[in-house]
DNA sequence: GTGTCGGATGTAACCGGATACATCGCGACG
DNA sequence: CGTCGCGATGTATCCGGTTACATCCGACAC
């Protein structure tokens, strides 16, 4: 039986010395140079085949200067969010051949750190909004590296959506169309920039309207399961608020799970609203309410500023109100 | 004023000119080793300082011959699965100072090229079930690579739970506990590894019961939105089959969300399962009957193995029934 | 005074590629 | 027949680190 060679990988030199040519034409033969006479590349590719040759990326990076990589940083990998950011980064990136590193800090004591190692190794680099702090991200930003921001930061390349006006669009369609006076908002402003915007904007139409919010935001996490205890906390203060704005879908859906098992029919009793427009916003039921934001485009721009380079130091991505049931509209899209 | 310096990264010859030292003090300095005369020291660190010097990890990881990366390859970053394999996989990187990097490939045409890309940069490699074809995956070890796979592949190093018997574990209680006899799979068997043994799994039950399928598999994506198109194709249908078996929780949900409104009562006009016993299971209403599985462990194993390298050929890891109510069980537990 | 030893630091090679420039060989041309 | 030009290939350097080994120097012992 043949012996199991060491699986060692072989290097550009292992290969010129085996057929007999130097590492510029075996270098030559794998960038398809055409000066490369048909029968030396014959040659030469044969052995890169048989020996299973593939240039270093690491090497290439070095000797290029280049990693062919855009980096992506985000708090966690959980969520449709950040899913569909990712998607639309993708797309830009497999058109300039370039491939997608991601990382997540939300289990990271040394979460700057991983983003550093991060941007070490690739040609451009997105961090979330909420991923670093603002002096991290500066402070990467200041070391040469191109980064752009999904989210809001001054003195970086943003690409945003303007989360305050569209809270804010999204609450006065409650106060407006449906007459709901005592409002309540769930999700933690201080957890994410994002959820600060958000926040801001109901409080605007809130302020502009002379209402009063009907208690302190409900600061908990963006994800189903809080969703599902916001409501129980909700139950046992007793009296429910006309509307409930939460953070994102995920927030909602939780709570549109579970107010009906307490006895709290939407939007009959509560209306709630989500914000993101994700899938689920539209298989709940009642559908959800929410406020559509274009987050593949978001990508796609911060992916193709990370990797081109100009970008303003602002991009404002517009939103759009998806009126659905959870609101109190019918069907129909009319007001209750 | 002093003329904005162009953010070229000082390299490790930079610092030792400008110290007055040689490159090696200078990466001893950056390494911490106790030669160094503390005077010197300080002068190094002063420069280095001043001109805000980082080594290069790519040059490192050249003269090292390690990245201190683990890399995951995935289908999509979409969904909690992905999600908590990743946080397992990361709980071990964060403890060995090793950073991960993950790729996500379903809307890449080039799929194997990218995760070889990741292989390059990385010192092991998670490859999650369905990612690659076998043969890529194989490609991707002989070529000297630490992988594992987390799912099912012969030859690789594999960390796996036992979808066919969690399957079959699942099905045998509709069949036993509820009598069902008329039931029908959702999901895509030649879509992943894991939906064929769940598949299989389900199988197994009816053969050994002397059932027979209520129908073809519904062959639709793992996702909430296939859920709700699952949903509507069967009430279009006319007649439901007794119990739908789920390829993964999404699907069930998107079912549960669907069905009610369609005219069909879960579980009384059917029984709906899921798989992998994510956040949503226990949200959703009724609450999902599913297959728990030790996804963050999977990833942790994983990671383990990738890293430190010695990884049986395959390991299983338990999985667990977990009856709710969407089987037809009721709040305490009892059948029906 | 000289030999020895050890600590601090420097020199140069190496990791795996890319590539500017040098070299070589050959046909064409004057 | 010498030379020029050009195409094919090789040589050597660089990318940014690490590190084995060499070197230098002062202290100390004999």
């Amino acid at each position: 039986m043949a012996a199991a060679t060491p699986p060692a990988r072989p290097t550009i030199r292992d290969i010129a010395r085996e057929a007999g040519v130097s590492v510029a034409t075996v270098s030559r033969v794998t960038h398809d140079d055409p000066r490369v006479v048909p029968e030396t590349k014959r040659r030469v590719q044969e052995v890169i085949d048989r020996l299973g040759y593939r240039p270093s990326a690491l090497g290439r990076a070095l000797s290029y200067q280049r990693t062919l990589t855009l980096g992506i940083a985000l708090p966690g990998l959980g969520g449709p969010y950040f899913a569909q950011l990712i998607e639309g980064a993708e797309s830009v990136a497999v058109e300039r051949g370039v491939v997608i590193n991601v990382v997540g800090t939300h289990l990271r004591p040394d979460a700057a750190d991983a983003v550093r190692q991060l941007a070490e190794r690739t040609d451009g680099l997105i961090v979330a909004g909420g991923t670093l702090s603002e002096d991290d991200v500066a402070d990467l930003a200041a070391s040469g590296r191109v980064v752009v921001v999904a989210g809001d930061q001054p003195g970086v390349p943003c690409v945003v959506t303007d989360g305050r006006a569209a809270a804010a669009e999204l609450v006065r369609h409650l106060v407006e169309a449906h007459g709901h006076r005592r409002l309540r908002f769930v999700g933690e402003p201080d957890g994410s920039p994002d959820t600060a915007w958000r926040y801001a904007g109901f409080r605007d139409v809130l302020a502009e309207r002379g209402l009063t919010e009907a208690g302190e935001p409900l600061r908990l996490g963006l994800d189903v399961r809080s969703g599902a205890v916001a409501a129980r906390l909700l139950h046992d203060e007793g009296v429910l608020p006309d509307a409930l704005v939460c953070g994102n879908d995920e927030l909602a859906t939780g709570m549109l799970a579970t107010l009906p098992g307490l006895g709290h029919r939407i939007p009959t009793d509560v209306a709630v609203t989500g914000f993101d427009d994700q899938a689920l916003a539209e298989i709940a039921s009642p559908r959800l309410t929410t406020v559509h934001q274009p987050v593949a485009d978001l990508g796609a721009l911060a992916a193709a500023g990370a990797l081109g380079g100009d970008l303003p130091a602002r991009t404002t991505l517009p939103t759009r109100l998806v009126v659905r049931e959870s609101c109190g509209c019918t069907q129909e899209g009319a007001p209750r």
